[in-house]
DNA sequence: GCGAATTTGTGCGTATGTATT
DNA sequence: TAATACATACGCACAAATTCG
């Protein structure tokens, strides 16, 4: 890596740091593997490894990498385990949180509405894969949603399967690291297409989760708009820091 | 300092950042005031400044502090500008998180129940401190709540004023550092008497925030039970990281 | 079961960079 | 401009946890 570029006004463990999730998002180093130790990584880049260590330190903040004492560091499988559920606000009653079983029912490539555009920080005549989904934990139905991914964000989608897979997964296959998410909660009286869905009354309340997912870059990769109907054993729970 | 007490399993930047705490609680050091320099803490203390800049590093990512390069290291007002509204996920259209102007309307002493035990985690026969109150925001009612608190984490707790200052106000002036909370967010159909003090129609739909506000131990100081009405500009907004 | 090897964690010291006053 | 204070970078020594022969 050598002396600090002068006209890059980056510090050089930021760009140590940026160096190495570049490689774990290409998949060098796949998900559950071990990367090389703190001094091969210093000796390798040219830094010292005090620098190498802050470095690992921003990676495992953002969750990327988890190091343990005398093990080592390894990369984390974002599709599988609580971070694949990470964004879902919905758990169960031991506290986890609810993913659920996806079904897809429908899905279809658009060019992308005003709304969208908005949301999304998308331009003009970009393009958007909308997908309507429906969830379920332990059998029982609770979700409704309707997902807008930027295609734009995910390049050499692929579009057959990209609506059954959860973002947490389809963002690691496409090398996309996910930053965090901001969901507004409102109370909203279902619609009756989603009334019959849910299979629930007309004029339930449910809650209405309108959440927007980020990437590392800090640019949204989806906007979803989910009705959930919270069953017995399951709440919604919002943590704050 | 000295040495590594050998008693202590903590690491050193950690008794450091505890001891720091300890006197960011005690009043030593109000907020808004500025701390002494980086080298002379460590001078005073007897460690490196390597190791005192973990411990800031470590009081600044819990906010209890603010660095500023060139600057200095400064105390944060916990009762005043954002940190005040910090465990409210109620914001206004500009994205600002909104405490609102609370009213008291009444309160009481009393022994804990039940729920209110398991809720704080306290033991039997502790007190609590009941409170019911409302918040406007530009004038216009918008929360009715009962919030709980747990009397034996505030000692020499003003009775008199308690329930008329919010909990991130009270806390400082306790020499409590509130480290986080989780809010339970679910539908409920308001009570007669809470549609009548929020001069809303019953069977009106309203947000239940069932939230606890945990300290920096780790230990509950607030149980809190609100119907909220979300008035226009107003909305829910839970951030996921 | 024990000890050696490996790997991350902690702690110290120093030099230099950069923003603020 | 000069002084101050935090930020970055390097390097070394040792501690603690894990793994493995």
């Amino acid at each position: 890596m050598g002396p600090r570029d002068k006209f890059s006004i980056e510090p050089l463990y930021v760009q140590v740091r940026n160096l190495l999730a570049q490689r774990l998002a290409s998949g060098v180093w796949p998900p559950g593997s071990m990367l090389p130790n703190e001094m091969e990584l210093a000796r390798e880049l040219g830094v010292s490894s005090g620098t190498v260590r802050k470095a690992l330190d921003s990676l495992e903040s953002d969750r990327l990498i988890v190091r343990r004492q005398g093990r080592g560091t390894s990369v984390v499988d974002q599709a599988s385990g609580d971070a694949a559920a990470r964004f879902s606000n919905i758990r169960n009653g031991e506290g986890r949180r609810i993913g659920g079983d996806m079904e897809l029912i429908s899905q279809i490539k658009a060019v992308a509405t005003a709304t969208e555009r908005q949301r999304l920080q998308l331009a003009a005549g970009d393009f958007v894969l909308r997908s309507t989904r429906l969830r379920r934990y332990r059998n029982q139905l609770f979700m409704h949603e309707d997902a807008v991914l930027a295609m734009s964000r995910f390049p050499g989608l692929d579009e057959k399967n990209a609506g059954t897979l959860r973002i947490s997964a389809l963002a690691q296959r496409h090398g996309i690291h996910l930053a965090k998410a901001s969901e507004r909660v409102t109370l909203e009286e279902v619609s009756a297409q989603s009334a019959e869905r849910l299979d629930i009354d007309l004029h339930t309340r449910l809650l209405k989760l309108d959440r927007v997912v980020y990437a590392a870059g800090g640019y949204p990769v989806e906007w979803r708009v989910a009705f959930c109907s919270l069953k017995e054993d399951m709440l919604y729970l919002a943590e704050m820091v």
